[in-house]
DNA sequence: GTGATCATGTAACAAGTTACATGATTCC
DNA sequence: GGAATCATGTAACTTGTTACATGATCAC
């Protein structure tokens, strides 16, 4: 039940057609919630028959032309109920730690090597994110709204450092093939 | 391409039934890649027609009736390739940051009883891990198999102290309605 | 006019969720 | 024999992924 929420919130900082959604899905946004162009689509699809979006410059069902949609009434509507709604966390499923059990039982042979290579993924997009918390967040600004979205990217960087320190540890706990 | 994987490695720690799965899908195994049952039997009728594990107590093809399956040779090998894939991290996809950063838009009355809501929900789980520390990793013990599963253990460890961190600080930061 | 790229979509499939159905066993 | 629970499964649906199709626009 996520995804047409983080869409409606991209749409309300910003009316955007699907193709600059995607890209935003590809930054800001997409940093805490990804999808595709497909799913885009098809969401707002959805959404707009819902009476939660309408597209902007009336009526234009041609193919290949640009299609820009704003959040209505509606849409505001559901996007608040979702916020103030209790929802539990998730449980976890992550591939890197359910490959760390499998080595467990059938043995790891390289496991190391990719360990190193998600460490060095782990720091560029750490990088990333100090980039543009420098940039996005200087000591001056402070609106509420700033404050939130702040709070938000440092979930991000803390969640970096999370796997940063657990990846280092466990090359150092690694146990040798001696 | 996780689920099977998961339920193999579950199978080969030890051969089970599918209601014993997903009890260890409740458990242990489920702590880093969660399933309900029915993925599960599922997943099960796949992996057996495809040759990777196979029902023990010959035939029975009845419906109300246990069946316990064990891995083949090629259900082993198979487990092997996937541990020394390459396979990126997958993007983040968390609702509470999307609701956040949903709430810098349209604002957020009661998001902070719902950020302490989950922050108590991790302490539990936090402390759940630290019994099951306690109780299976004792300093003796030190195979490799114990020290890689306790590595595991330990991401869901910091993975939980991360939580709390980021939710107690942005309980602070929390822009007050004035 | 043709090639790049901008832009919107379809189709088929895989994975995950929710609700329900049904037989076997055990305890009273 | 009735209720609880153990145990396996079906069906319908939603969400996410992968591959491909097609039209519009602009630079050359």
């Amino acid at each position: 039940m996520s995804l047409p929420h983080a869409i409606l919130t991209a749409l309300m900082e910003k009316p955007s057609s699907g193709l600059e959604l995607t890209r935003r899905f590809d930054r800001s946004i997409g940093y805490f919630w990804s999808a595709t162009h497909q799913q885009i689509y098809r969401e707002l699809g959805k959404l707009e028959q819902a009476g939660q979006i309408r597209a902007l410059e009336p009526a234009q069902p041609a193919r290949g032309q640009k299609k820009e949609y704003e959040v209505l009434p509606a849409g505001r509507e559901a996007l608040s109920a979702w916020v103030a709604r209790q929802e539990d966390p998730k449980q976890v499923r992550d591939p890197l730690l359910l490959r760390m059990r499998a080595a467990a039982v059938v043995g790891a042979p390289g496991l190391d090597a990719e360990l190193r290579r998600h460490l060095e993924l782990h720091r560029r997009q750490l990088a990333e994110y100090r980039a543009i918390e420098i940039r996005d967040f200087p000591p001056e600004r402070d609106t509420p709204g700033d404050r939130l979205r702040h709070l938000v990217l440092r979930g991000g960087i803390d969640l970096e450092n999370f796997w940063i320190g657990w990846i280092t540890r466990a090359l150092e706990d690694y146990p040798q093939p001696t």
